[in-house]
DNA sequence: TATGAATGAGATTTCATTCAT
DNA sequence: TATGAATGAAATCTCATTCAT
């Protein structure tokens, strides 16, 4: 889908999304939002009724990035682990601003209920994905292991470039020998 | 020093840090403060010539609370590792907030340099303490497992309630075997 | 173009015209301006992005009248000197605010650039038709002429009553004998 | 009298003189005035009651100044006009911001009674010396000629480099031939 | 005489949102 | 769907002035 052929709606979200990216959500601006999709910033209400939809839909459209990271169902356990790291540190590695994003919703989900309902329902499926994974490789405490991983993901973010290095370390089976 | 012997100055950089805490640096405003404090706004400005200037006080501030976890210079290298994890366990238990303030401050730094200063300046402190431990304990990768702690910590860091669970995961020696 | 015709703009710069007559720059205030036209405050920056700008505008506007005094064209020199005179003699006589604007425009020029083009490229303008005028009239010293008839009446411009005497003086040819 | 013997008041009123001729009288700050002396904006009260009252006592800093250019009394009237022609001169030549001065103060007096009774006390000397002159050289309308040497000077107040070419022109006796 | 703290009034500007066209 | 005009609420900051010390 090129992206002449993307709804205004969607436009308006991808460079929401973008300015968020670049200026946090306390930099976004409706009228800058207005103004990269090139129409009147009265035009946009006609597309997304208020600010705090506009930005529940980027956390729509954050999610719907990060699902890209499930690994295949059909993959054996340690395969499919493998595969949903190196899947997020290409994610990282190729779509940073994604993350920076991510980490400023994380934030307004406490203050934003229906930012959080997209939040958590995101969250929610992952730390499914992870629980199973590590319950299907017999490790003893999947869950630790799962809040783990999700932790140390949300604590490089911010910081891509040690992505791989803090990545590596949460595919190991043994945590404690 | 109890609150009624704290400098006005103080009074209102720990006002403030309390109400981030409660409505994200979004949500600041240099009115509530000065209220809080029991000051007209207009004299908050005697005290803190701008708002930049008390969010970079609200930073040194927080820089100050989380210095406290460093573990004394005596102790041997896996004693110290357990009472630094033990007392960051302990300081998000006990006061959460100061957490949520440092995931603030971690994002606005990405944009206000005097803060950003403050910031890196005490995570380059907590890298180095980080760092020398896992070397004296002859880790293979002192650097990865010091990213690795860094950022488990960050990333649990809205969650309080699951920081004992990773954190316990963070002092084992071994990682891979 | 009657008055209710005018645009927004163009009503919002004569009534910050007026406002500056009656109370100087120094007394210029956003407020009461688009009170005077009977919109919010906010509405203004729709029209005129700030402040700076209006008070610009006010200096396009100001220099708009003082042009009307320019002599025809095809006069001859003599006829065209004293019909510049009178014209401005006669707008002293009916549009004193004018020159109290001017007077406040030329101080406000030494600081605000954008003013200061706008004055500048007036007093050009008005230095070379007296320049010009001096000159065909085979003045000695066409240059100081010009001078002269410009300081004096910038020199009357807040007493409008003392014009008539002070302009009577320069349209004589002679000066020394 | 040396700066360290001048009274604090009197301190006071140059650095306020000083403060006019390069922000305006709008950019008038007690702070600053209070900071060039090397005391505290709320000690300046103490020496000054209002900053109105400051403003006038310019004023009559700058009247003073000015009165240094009346001709001495027993010169023959075209000596003493040459006199306090070519004082003016020089005043504009070695305090150039005197004149800056004193074109805010005239538009500040249309306002301020206390500043419009200091400036026209000085004026009306002026142009009673004026008129002496012009009345003893025997001119046909001392009272024009007068209005024109005080217009001409006022009109070149903003701009000294011109005021020799000007000043020139208002020695002479003869105005018509 | 000097000061630091406090005040209150006010000013410009920003921004999301609405309404009529 | 699109827009321009308008709004109202709010926010930060400035400044002269006052008061207690």
């Amino acid at each position: 889908m090129i992206d002449g052929e993307l709804s205004r709606r969607d436009q308006l979200v991808r460079a929401a999304f973008a300015l968020v990216a670049e200026a946090g959500l306390e930099g976004l601006r409706l009228r800058r939002v207005a103004a990269e999709v090139g129409i009147d910033q009265s035009t946009l209400h006609h597309h997304v009724a208020t600010k705090a939809a506009l930005v529940a839909a980027v956390a729509e459209h954050a999610a719907g990035l990060l699902a890209t990271t499930a690994p295949p169902a059909h993959l054996p356990p340690a395969a499919a682990l493998r595969a949903h790291l190196d899947a997020l540190a290409d994610l990282v590695a190729r779509r940073p601003e994604l993350f920076t994003v991510t980490a400023e919703l994380d934030l307004r989900a406490r203050r934003d209920p229906s930012v959080r309902a997209v939040v958590e329902r995101q969250e929610a499926g992952w730390r499914a994905v992870l629980t199973g994974l590590f319950t299907a490789l017999g490790e003893a405490d999947p869950a630790a292991r799962t809040e783990l991983v999700i932790a140390a993901v949300k604590g490089v973010r911010l910081v891509p470039d040690l992505a791989p290095l803090v990545l590596a370390q949460l595919g190991a089976t043994d945590r404690t020998g």
